[in-house]
DNA sequence: GTAATATAATTGACATATCAATTATATTTG
DNA sequence: CAAATATAATTGATATGTCAATTATATTAC
């Protein structure tokens, strides 16, 4: 009746799963895409579907904090990936512009998602999805609700 | 016919879902001990149930590299949670002990684990459990076989 | 048995993670 | 409208993540 070990629960399971599609996919983005992360890629994407995101709301999308999500945006500026400019309407805030470098990255990366998501998914019928995701939402509602 | 965004799949279901888990979890364990987090705690458990771990195996374990698990150590060793010894049967590695301070928060740990996992998969059945680890098992087989 | 190779762990360089404190600006309230 | 409060983002401190290079020791092959 002792304890299981983290390994051997769930959790474990769906860690080592996220991590590995992570791998999976930040190897196959490298590929093409040299000196970009997943997670920088993730953020050009929101920020090329919506301009008007401020930076604490991108760091929610991309699951950072808003100090984390400060020095990833230092970095993809200092790499030309972003531009940013005070907001004046609300001086608190930036205006985050895409350059043609993140562009041009913008153009790149869509089959390439594409394909690491349908090889990653593959032999899982959407019903089996649909599980999935009712399953985990379900732990997130417990592990919030408390 | 466009990408969907990355937080409309799965994936970011299944990060978010352990990322709320292990907040939750955190949040947990330190209202009880101070001054440790759930990886280090996981080092713990591993630990004892198996002293005879090398750090490479331990890293494994808990999803890291071999050079972020020797910060960890080097922390929990300045920490006061582990000490650690040159093996004289094998001089490249390190034996790794539990300290006093080290056993003391073993013994406080498993009834908040027990909790923890139980409350986040609280109106879930062992099916779905089943379930769940049999669909992720298949994205992380289909991720390795690439 | 020595040279070549393999393995365990560390280190350096840099990016990210996270908390708490701080700065700058907006909004609310008396 | 001035003081109090709230919000967006940054900064400092410290830990971790990751890659590539390095160190130290073991193992293998000639």
């Amino acid at each position: 009746m002792s304890l299981p070990l983290p390994s051997e629960t769930i959790f474990h399971v769906i860690e080592s799963t996220i991590k590995e599609y992570r791998k999976f996919a930040q190897k196959n983005i490298s590929k093409k895409v040299k000196d970009i992360t997943i997670d920088q890629s993730m953020v050009l994407i929101f920020l090329n579907e919506h301009p008007e995101l401020t930076q604490k709301e991108i760091a929610k999308l991309v699951f950072r904090d808003n100090a984390s999500l400060t020095r990833m945006l230092n970095t993809m500026v200092k790499k030309k990936y972003l531009k940013r400019s005070v907001d004046n309407k609300d001086r608190r805030r930036y205006n985050i512009e895409i350059t043609a470098k993140g562009k041009d990255i913008l153009d790149t990366l869509p089959p390439i998602i594409h394909q690491n998501r349908n090889s990653s998914l593959k032999g899982i019928t959407k019903n089996e999805q649909k599980q999935l995701e009712i399953i985990l939402n379900k732990i997130k509602t417990n592990c919030l609700k408390t």
